[in-house]
RNA sequence: GCGCCCGUGGUGAAAUGGAUAUCACAUCAGUCUUCGGAACUGAUGUUCCGGGUUCGAAUCCUGGCGGGCGCACCA
């Protein structure tokens, strides 16, 4: 039994003694100081009782008792208990992540469930930006949290092969003779195109034109056509390679859009949706939403009509319980309308498929579009921090893996930056100010692990070995953290937040630091070498283990 | 105007309704550099304003103020 429930019941049965009935809540005070855990139950109930809160805890603490593993229980405070465990609990913690190794941390709390995860969703002939990025970063690692439950995963990504921004970017194309197998070529012709579809009424027209013809299928776009989604798709294949993402299955809107329109026109029989003005639309408004446009007054089908299809290719190929696409706080508006038309046209999958809103990276140069040209791509980013990772390497003996090394770091480092915080919020970027690699940061936890690495290598080759059976006497913050691991595992899976693991793996970080730079680890002379070499083999274990969740490597060497 | 999100030191963030609000950057002052200084130690400095709920509010409710996003044929 861990010594969650085990204090929980004894504080349960304890207080039931006194005549309480109140379940006792158990939680980790923010300050280590103050124990490992503590209860407030006495502060809940003494108002009703008309007790004072800390004669009431006092009461329950004597009758307490002893409990096995707890080495001190107080009152503190206004009135609450504190529990502060003992000596060999914490051994016992490190024993029991060096036995659990690559599964430390792991749940099976959705197992047998089929899930999922749809992001990054970047679009052939538009630009791979620095959104693209978050919702990249983002929805891998919800892939990899939703893996550690046990649970049954897809990785999909969905991505607008047709509609008008593809016309744009065609138009923009012939305009110019461009090469549509450049993808800066075709950055530009998207530029291009958009531009001149709000500025020039003939270009509008023709633009329109195109797109008829492209949902037409017309052979003699073909060619250039799929010249321009090659490029752009092998495009996007090499930026995944580099941030570690792999999908196990992709959806085109191609595939998706005469579904969509059947869809929508099935349910303007059955009433679900309207006919205004030419357009087919939902009357959001009867669900506390607004009205959106399914199919245009050119009988094309939107983004919502194209949803429609995809939950259902999407049910064909993988029969989910569940799905969560990552969306752009922008966009989450229209998500809902969609949700909504899904609930009145299958009112079975009420629940089943569901959203999360990642926030936008606010320019402090000023709104990035890519209908501007003003945007910053993914790669450039990547380049931009591989260039600093690599200055920052000079003189390291790396070898070979330099590079890797580099794109490891710079990977990391633009990965932290985004799953730092909740993913809700937006994130103010400052394009001037490249993204650190110092404090708080991705590098700085690979860093920690490299560290350790190291100390663990030394240990090896001075013929020491890892124990648990000889600790010091004194308990080390970074023993009091570590045990939590798997708590924060469990909450960013239930709240799809990354952050939590972020937040944690900093924190264990700081302490694994500061404990290194007064303690010396291998030394043959001290009888507790042995554990504290287990300890540094527990906290590099729980380092990899974290930053696996967030799509971070650890290297072992940096 | 309506809807959603947000407002925490100079800056970027954290805080299942809990205790003295926690980190990092920047600034200032330091560190036997022996196991990797991308580090460590210390100092300065913070919950937008008013009201309410609660034993207890950055957190919940309410009214302001300020910002972001969305509000029909783009995604």
């Amino acid at each position: 039994m861990d010594m969650q429930t085990k204090i929980t019941d004894a504080v349960s049965a304890a207080s039931t003694a006194l005549g309480i009935f109140e379940k006792p809540v158990l939680e980790h005070p923010a300050e280590l100081s103050h124990g490992d855990y503590s209860t407030n139950v006495a502060l809940v109930v003494a108002k009703k009782r008309g007790e004072n809160p800390k004669a009431l805890a006092e009461k329950i603490v004597t009758e307490l008792g002893a409990i096995d593993g707890v080495e001190k229980i107080d009152v503190a405070g206004a009135g609450f208990i504190n529990f502060h465990l003992s000596r060999s609990v914490f051994a016992e913690g490190i024993q029991e992540i060096l036995s659990a190794g690559e599964k430390w941390g792991r749940n099976d709390f959705l197992s047998g469930k089929k899930i999922i995860v749809e992001y990054s969703q970047p679009n052939p002939f538009k630009p791979f930006h620095i959104g693209h990025l978050m919702s990249t970063t983002v929805g891998e690692s919800i892939s990899r949290l939703v893996e550690w439950s046990g649970s049954d995963i897809r990785r999909m990504n969905y991505q607008g092969d047709i509609g008008p921004h593809v016309a744009k970017c065609l138009w923009g194309v012939m305009k110019n003779g461009s090469d549509p197998k450049s993808i800066a070529a075709l950055g530009e012709a998207y530029v291009r195109g958009a531009t001149a579809y709000e500025d020039d009424a003939h270009a509008k027209k023709e633009i329109d034109d195109i797109n008829k013809r492209l949902y037409a299928g017309d052979v003699e776009l073909q060619p250039l056509y799929d010249a321009g989604r090659k490029a752009s798709l092998d495009h996007f294949d090499e930026l995944y390679a580099i941030l570690g993402t792999r999908f196990d299955d992709s959806i085109f809107e191609s595939e998706v859009w005469k579904r969509g329109i059947a869809i929508v026109m099935d349910g303007l029989m059955r009433g679900v949706f309207a006919e205004s003005d030419g357009a087919v639309v939902f009357k959001g408004e009867k669900v506390g939403l607004h009205t959106r446009v399914f199919i245009t007054s050119q009988k094309n089908p939107t983004y919502e009509a194209k949803e429609l299809g995809l939950i259902e290719k999407k049910l064909e190929r993988f029969p989910f319980d569940l799905n969560i696409t990552t969306v752009a706080v922008e966009q989450e508006s229209y998500f809902r309308v969609v949700e909504a038309a899904m609930a009145e046209l299958w009112p079975k999958t009420a629940g089943t498929y569901t959203h999360r809103a990642f926030g936008m990276l606010q320019m402090t140069t000023g709104k990035m579009s890519s209908r501007k040209g003003n945007v910053i791509t993914g790669e450039s980013l990547i380049e931009d921090m591989r260039a600093k990772a690599m200055a920052k390497m000079e003189g390291r003996e790396l070898g070979d893996a330099k590079q890797a090394t580099a794109d490891t770091v710079a990977v990391g480092a633009i990965k932290y930056s985004i799953l730092k915080q909740n993913a809700g919020k937006n994130i103010i970027f400052d394009p001037e100010q490249s993204l650190s690699f110092e404090g708080d940061s991705g590098p700085y936890l690979q860093y920690s692990h490299v560290r350790a690495r190291s100390v663990l290598e030394k240990a090896h080759t001075s013929h020491l070995t890892p124990q648990i059976s000889n600790p010091p006497e004194e308990v080390t913050e970074l023993e009091r953290l570590l045990y939590r691991f798997p708590e924060v595992v469990v909450r960013a899976q239930k709240e799809y937040e990354p952050h939590y693991v972020t937040t944690f793996l900093t924190d264990i970080a700081g302490a694994f630091n500061s404990w290194y730079a007064q303690e010396q680890i291998v030394n043959k002379d001290d009888p507790a070498s042995p554990y504290k070499i287990a300890l540094t083999k527990a906290f590099a274990q729980t380092m990899k283990n974290g930053l696996w969740l967030l799509g971070i490597q650890a290297p072992e060497k940096m």
